[in-house]
DNA sequence: ACTCATGTGTTACTTGCGGTAACCGTAGCC
DNA sequence: GGCTACGGTTACCGCAAGTAACACATGAGT
């Protein structure tokens, strides 16, 4: 068994595997997160035990899918906070990108939150973290990185710049969330009003007067 | 039928109602959102149909449990939120009211962020939005009120609460999330980052010299 | 040519959960 | 006593995850 020569067996079982995925995603994009196993079977033109051989068990299938979908998405984003522009403009476009996606495919971002959410009662139960989608965990430590690469924090900058990566992406997807559900303003003006709260606008602002009890 | 006098057996169904509650509430407690029906009915002593007759459905049960906790939590928010006090000791505050809400109970949290993720299948796949917990749908609005009656904003000042709301919200959930997986600092040193986030110290810091490929 | 290992595929099953139908006992009330 | 109304139970259905056991091909070694 040569590690460098991969016979046509496993080239093949390669290919089978691309297919199953891709026919599993056809049945996510059409039935949403809760799809069967048995119906992601039957779009692939065979049956259960063999996805089980392929990828172990759902969750696995759900590992791989979401990792195809996850690498495109961080591609994206990557490109767009990597760009030689003015830091606000590269903080927009990167919001930007985000919300285009998942404007574009909202059953697919949808999956990507919404794992499954474990198996059958998978005793996960006790250590807490972990839940949050994998997407936002990745998300937020690339932010992070970029971050800590780019900008001066002074002493702490590590910590600081996780802290600040997790918290920004999740301001993104909370907001691009309910957007997506109200759909109150054009993108534009969502990303505007996100990125006028990251530069300091809230703490800028005056307080209101005749403000209630005060 | 009189509405205004309550029979007792009106009262004591509403007993039993916050009876099973409180079992349901401790088996959540103790195994987790995934906890079942049976194990549920199991812990108040008696066998499902009478949960199903007092909640309809699972969905239902997992509401009224969430209701309760999210009130509870919101309240404790809203008490921060509205404290005569600098803006930037309120919103730290806030932060570390929820930040401490969910140290002290993860397992609740966790169920309050991922209630059950609709029914069997539960055809709710093309709508898109409304997956997002209720906990972080109502958060975010609440906070939106309180930033429009609080800030000037100027024009177009509704709009801008409401992203900041659930901007804000997120923020907080997904910081939170990654930090209760994490632990990588004191409560306190988190609190103090996220304010730092919003009060603009990231569009306020300097470009990081000898940066990458530049 | 015969076997044997290996990978692909199937049918048929088990387990466990959400949800329901049909039945049982007892308290009160006429 | 008989009647209803309600708390409760057993026993079941449907369905999805996951598995065991068996069946067909095909290439390699002898």
């Amino acid at each position: 068994m040569d590690t460098t020569q991969r016979t046509d067996q496993q080239r093949s079982a390669d290919r089978r595997r691309r297919e199953l995925l891709e026919a599993a995603d056809r049945v996510v994009l059409r039935d949403g997160p809760s799809a069967s196993m048995n119906a992601i079977a039957a779009e692939a033109g065979i049956t259960k035990p063999i996805l089980y051989r392929h990828f172990g068990d759902k969750s696995g299938l759900y590992a791989a899918l979401a990792k195809r979908h996850t690498d495109a998405l961080l591609g994206a984003l990557r490109a767009a906070l990597d760009a030689p522009a003015e830091r606000r403009e590269r903080v927009e476009a990167t919001l930007d990108t985000y919300l285009a996606a998942i404007e574009a495919r909202p059953q697919v971002y949808r999956f990507l939150m919404h794992p499954s959410e474990g198996g059958p009662q998978s005793d996960q139960g006790f250590d807490t973290g972990q839940h949050s989608a994998p997407l936002l965990r990745r998300m937020g430590e690339e932010l992070a990185e970029v971050i800590e690469e780019r900008v001066d924090l002074g002493p702490d900058s590590q910590q600081l710049a996780r802290v600040w990566g997790h918290g920004i992406v999740g301001m993104m997807h909370a907001a691009g969330d309910w957007w997506l559900g109200e759909r109150p303003c054009a993108r534009a003006e969502l990303v505007r009003a996100l990125a006028d709260l990251l530069w300091g606008r809230l703490a800028a602002a005056g307080d209101k007067l005749g403000g209630p009890a005060f």
